[in-house]
DNA sequence: GATGAATGAGCGTTCATTCAT
DNA sequence: AATGAATGAACGCTCATTCAT
């Protein structure tokens, strides 16, 4: 990767990913024909590939690349934090973050996974049920030290994620609120909706006693 | 006679809604092709045309009477609802119940919307925008009756829906937990998740103290 | 209109025709689809083969019946027409006035001549020859008479016609000229033009000679 | 390297227009297909992208270059030419031998008008009505100096056009007729007929008063 | 590394026509 | 006579991809 004298190959490879990421995000990976993607880059479409083998490579690239990024930094994230629930509000931070930073991998990370291979699909698939059960891990802690109440544990770890990615739908940066307070209002939804119901109130309809 | 597959009148009409619905869930609008589409109805691609009047019309129905019927429901679940608790709990049964009956219909109008034309997208979200201010609304009374308590309305609005939308993509039917089961552990996550953090364990950490 | 007892089938023939001439004229008749002509009529499509029995046959059938008028019709104006000069001003006056109110029949008969099938074609095309024998004919016997001189007969012949036939490419009703301006306008050029170069001022340069 | 059938670079596009021409003049634009082009052509139909934006715009690219190559060599033909006569003769051998040298652009300049788009329509109809007005002068001029006498003005430069142009619907290279045969026959029936009629026989009849 | 021209498949759509009702 | 739904072929055009230069 890092070449660095002579051509400007890595950075012709960096516009195409580039150009590739916000087109995808535009219109889809179907939708994007890689005749925009040249024009978009500046080169001719015969020439993508010298730097791409396949559309369907650079989709998935573009996935595999931000899936084990986000990893990555999850692991960094959580380093530190201790109890379940330091840990649970480290996962929202961190998840909340990367988001708003870095929302046109993940958006496309959701929404085009269809449009892979299955081999491509699969790998991928693994890699973001390793970051899922990262969660799961966490409120499964939490309920052994009895700090957090979750009615079906795989259940909850999909709604709290959807719940924080539903953040890179609507998110533009340079918005009303600031990063701060936008992971405290994610916080705030997370932590409480995995508390025990406690004193709180509101509680104890009914219905809540007919669970599996 | 000779041919009767492929079948007639109103039927393929059906047949065509049905159809598309199930490819369009798969493969994504851009990915379906109308012959695809023609050969599961079991009639020609040109013949289609005796029934629709583009691709992107038939989107675009798909997804408008989808929004119509949601709402439609919507408001006959809340009719009798009176306090905000009441409400939401309707809220997020309602929500949980429609998607696990109609989610081919609830993800296509959620991942193709940016494959609609301006001006049917346009009708979409503004319908979309009526439903999400019916949420809004019920957690705004829960607040100023003090029984809610979210950190910014308009992000605990869309959590929320993401929350319980998240649902159609992991949701098969036949599966480990029974519908009851399922409303039930959303309602729990959203009800506590917007609940006043009061006595609940775990809270009190210093930095919501920060929030905009 | 004037249907009477039973059916409107006559009237629907009728419109046809009318409706089919007036798109054929606008579009051509390979750009008029026969959607397009069952609408204008107000009717189905498959309903016109009811009337029709293909469209090359509409076609055909409108231009033939044209070409049968013009020839009845020129029969008639040349009837009780004696000499040379007569006649040809009589052919003049016919054509240009034919042409005036029946443009339409006349513009296809000559520009969609090609899209005919062979045995229409050479049906239309045998017609067409008698119509320009015709005219042959008169600057024949003018010739022999010495009142007409022209380099060759059948240059003439199709040169006359196409100068009266350029009309219909350019009349249109309540414009500038009347009627009778017009056949003056043409009696003039024709007339002048096949006259013998006598005293005529300007004539006599030397390459007349040399003709074959 | 297999295949050196379907030629290469500028040579294609040449191959195009030449195959394109002759197509549209036998089947009419609207009745010529790409695929048929593509074959003459020797290359596949989406191959014809590499060198033509549209079909439309094929066809508009071989109107405008023939009217302008004819706007352009008529200049010439007309540049040392003095008095009208001359001017209107040199006209004469000028149309009528373009028209045998290039009656395919002429015949389709004439007969696919219709299909072009407004914007090309009002281009080409622009650039033909100065080739009408370089007549329209010539016989005005001719007027005034009292060599030339017409009827109508219009009338007679549209009829002298349409004589002149009809030449391209009956043309063969290798008839009958040498070029000089024909352009003599067409001078002496233009020239022959917009020359007063003075000592001529046959003129003077009463209809000829009426003229407005 | 880039280009331009090619391929072959496929796209959404329209067409003339047929025919049971 | 008219309809509505069907057929099968074809339309203009775009696509991802290849490859000699």
């Amino acid at each position: 990767m890092a070449r660095t004298i002579g051509s400007h190959g890595p950075t012709t490879m960096e516009a195409i990913r580039k150009a590739g990421l916000r087109l995808i995000f535009e219109h889809g990976y179907e939708a994007m024909s890689l005749r925009q993607l040249a024009a978009e880059v500046g080169i001719q479409p015969g020439s993508l590939y010298n730097h791409i083998n396949t559309k369907q490579e650079l989709l998935s690239d573009l996935i595999q690349d931000h899936i084990n990024d986000l990893l990555r930094e999850l692991e960094e994230a959580l380093r530190d934090k201790q109890t379940p629930v330091e840990r649970l509000r480290a996962f929202v931070a961190f998840h909340v973050s990367y988001h708003m930073t870095r929302k046109r991998e993940v958006f496309i990370a959701n929404s085009e996974l269809r449009s892979l291979e299955p081999r491509n699909y699969e790998a991928v698939v693994a890699l973001r049920g390793a970051y899922e059960r990262r969660l799961a891990d966490i409120l499964s802690d939490g309920m052994s030290d009895g700090v957090f109440d979750v009615v079906d544990l795989q259940v909850a770890t999909f709604a709290i994620i959807a719940l924080l990615t539903g953040l890179c739908s609507w998110y533009r940066p340079g918005g009303r609120l600031t990063k701060e307070a936008i992971i405290a209002a994610h916080e705030k939804l997370v932590l409480s909706g995995v508390m025990p119901q406690g004193a709180s109130p509101g509680g104890g309809h009914p219905g809540q006693g007919t669970r599996e």
